[in-house]
DNA sequence: CTGCCATTTTACCGGC
DNA sequence: GCCGGTAAAATGGCAG
């Protein structure tokens, strides 16, 4: 955490590991994770603020998925489970 | 898909997909989760048991997670060992 | 975890837990939380057996869950779904 | 799901459903989730990059969940201690 | 009605 | 490169 590391070499190349190198790429990826995050607790707010409104979020996320299908795949998996259903009679 | 049903088998052979045996995976799959849900009733009435003798269900699940977790940590560190080894050339 | 605990009141009774009486509760938790376990590994084979059979997993799937709901809850959402569609142009 | 909506929007509001304020929800959501997927890449090309340096991904990925777990893990103790207190009346 | 727990879904990682 | 299993996240249901 702290710049106690200040040797030559740091102290960080330890049995041949470049420690500074992979503290850097640690901290790049751990920086994004936390940016993920953000936009994970930022998604969920629009959520709540759309069920707020009174819709109703299942169905949201619902339309959410169907929007991510491509067409004929929905349109594809539309048409199996149809199929199964009137195979099992449940149509 | 097509119109290449041509059994005479009273209608489960559906659009190619034999019905019957869809039906049968579909009620073996219900059966078992039906199972599992008695379970899971059996699990929360003995948690309500343990309630009812003075025993407060919060630290009996953190008991349950933890002795989960033991093994699992105990593989993680050992695992972990190894990769610093191999980092450190003491493979 | 062992049976290290065999003084007169095992050692169990501490500070006024019921130990032995703690023990048998999560025992039995564990037990049934095992038992759950292999039901959803034969659920699994099961949906492997269908998969082999040419079934694909993915429509079982969604063939138990709208078997789960009930049939007014499925027509609802289907209902609600289609409007949602409607009014952003999905149609 | 009721007859309050009486603007003159050009037909996005159907069934009662103000489409123009649905459709911004979801466009919202999408676009976040767009980001969020593009830092996810971007996570990946720093752990192939690492890995063009010489590092072993695996042993990155490790060092990323311990660092994750370290919070995660004092709170849990912490937690534990506070549950065995109460436990034995020391709270 | 809020928070908790369980289930389900999704993304990741390793093997074939 | 695909598939399977595993681990994390999100969602839904339930109890208090």
């Amino acid at each position: 955490m702290s710049d106690e590391n200040q040797n030559s070499d740091g102290g960080n190349n330890v049995g041949g590991i470049a420690g500074d190198h992979l503290r850097s790429f640690i901290e790049r990826i751990e920086r994004l994770e936390e940016e993920k995050k953000a936009l994970s607790e930022d998604i969920k707010e629009i959520k709540n603020e759309a069920k707020g409104t009174g819709f109703d979020v299942k169905i949201i996320n619902k339309l959410l998925s169907l929007r991510k299908m491509e067409d004929h795949d929905r349109l594809e998996q539309e048409e199996i489970l149809e199929l199964y259903k009137r195979a099992i009679g449940m149509e």
